[in-house]
DNA sequence: CTCCTGTCCTGCCGGC
DNA sequence: TGCCGGCAGGACAGGA
């Protein structure tokens, strides 16, 4: 589910629930979400106070005053409900995992398809960590720019929209905001990612970041279960050019009724791309 | 290396 | 109404 404009947005959610406060109590409803739960991080938070959270790609990192910390993946299906201190601590179905805050909500990581994680990973070991240490640059940061972006693709032989997907050459992007980056620069997803010339990349490197602000600003995009931490719903998706639009019109060019008949999906990796044949072939 | 496929898991939707 | 197959926002291992 959530792609980076999602994570965002619950990153900046947890931020006034977690931040500041200390961990009264870190519970494991189960042993294994994808990976098994690390079995040391409650006893490592109890008792320490949260004094940072951060967003990398699509990944929340939050790291306590003695320097033990954790890392949250929400994979397809997870998301964060926060529960108001006072409030009648509901459980839900797939409550996994719950941060009970000092004097605080409680923090519930809900994940009906358990592919998502939580790992422990200290505040100075966190660079090593595999799937950071391996990460592209930040799409919204001063890093990621068209020569950037030029590089990490050259010689790929894989289609842009499969590279795109790759978190090695940015990070944060999913299915949804590489197609609709893809549409909003004008670009065959087919094209071979090494083929893009540079005016390419700058409209592709543009796009990516266009998407992902418009995104974020809109609150991100609910499909089937993305909510906010309080339960509200973004409104991005009524924005989507091409995502889950088969057969119609894009909005930008007459697409849908010439010939091509709209919006077109394929299959690319073994995964549905959405574009517009007249856009972007 | 690079690229692709299969896999983890549950829920939902459409077809019969 | 109910059952079944297919599909879903992600990421990793393993094989070609």
């Amino acid at each position: 589910m959530p792609e980076l404009p999602e994570v965002e947005i619950v990153k900046r959610a947890l931020e006034p629930a977690m931040v500041g406060r200390r961990v009264k109590r870190l519970v494991f409803n189960r042993a294994d979400l994808r990976f098994p739960l690390p079995e040391g991080l409650p006893l490592a938070l109890q008792g320490q106070r949260i004094e940072r959270l951060l967003r990398r790609g699509k990944y929340i990192l939050g790291f306590a005053e003695n320097g033990a910390g954790f890392v949250l993946h929400l994979g397809m299906s997870g998301a964060v409900r926060i529960e108001p201190p006072a409030g009648t601590s509901l459980h839900e179905k797939h409550d996994h995992v719950e941060f009970h805050m000092d004097e605080g909500p409680r923090v519930v990581l809900n994940d009906p398809r358990r592919f998502g994680f939580l790992d422990a990973v200290g505040r100075e070991d966190c660079q090593d960590y595999p799937a950071l240490a391996a990460m592209g640059p930040e799409p919204l940061g001063n890093d990621f720019n068209a020569e950037i972006l030029a590089v990490a693709i050259k010689g790929r032989k894989t289609p842009i929209k499969s590279a795109l997907l790759d978190q090695r050459i940015v990070a944060g992007l999913g299915n949804i905001y590489v197609c609709e980056a893809l549409y909003r620069a004008a670009i065959d997803p087919r094209r071979r990612a090494g083929d893009l010339n540079a005016k390419e990349c700058t409209a592709l490197c543009m796009s990516i970041r266009s998407v992902l602000r418009d995104a974020i600003e809109a609150g991100g995009s609910s499909l089937k279960d993305y909510k906010h931490t309080d339960g509200q719903l973004g409104y991005f998706q009524h924005h989507f050019a091409v995502y889950d639009r088969v057969g119609q019109g894009c909005g930008a060019c007459e697409c849908d009724i010439v010939e091509t008949g709209g919006v077109q999906r394929i299959v690319q990796a073994g995964r549905s791309t959405f574009f517009c044949p007249e856009k972007q072939g």
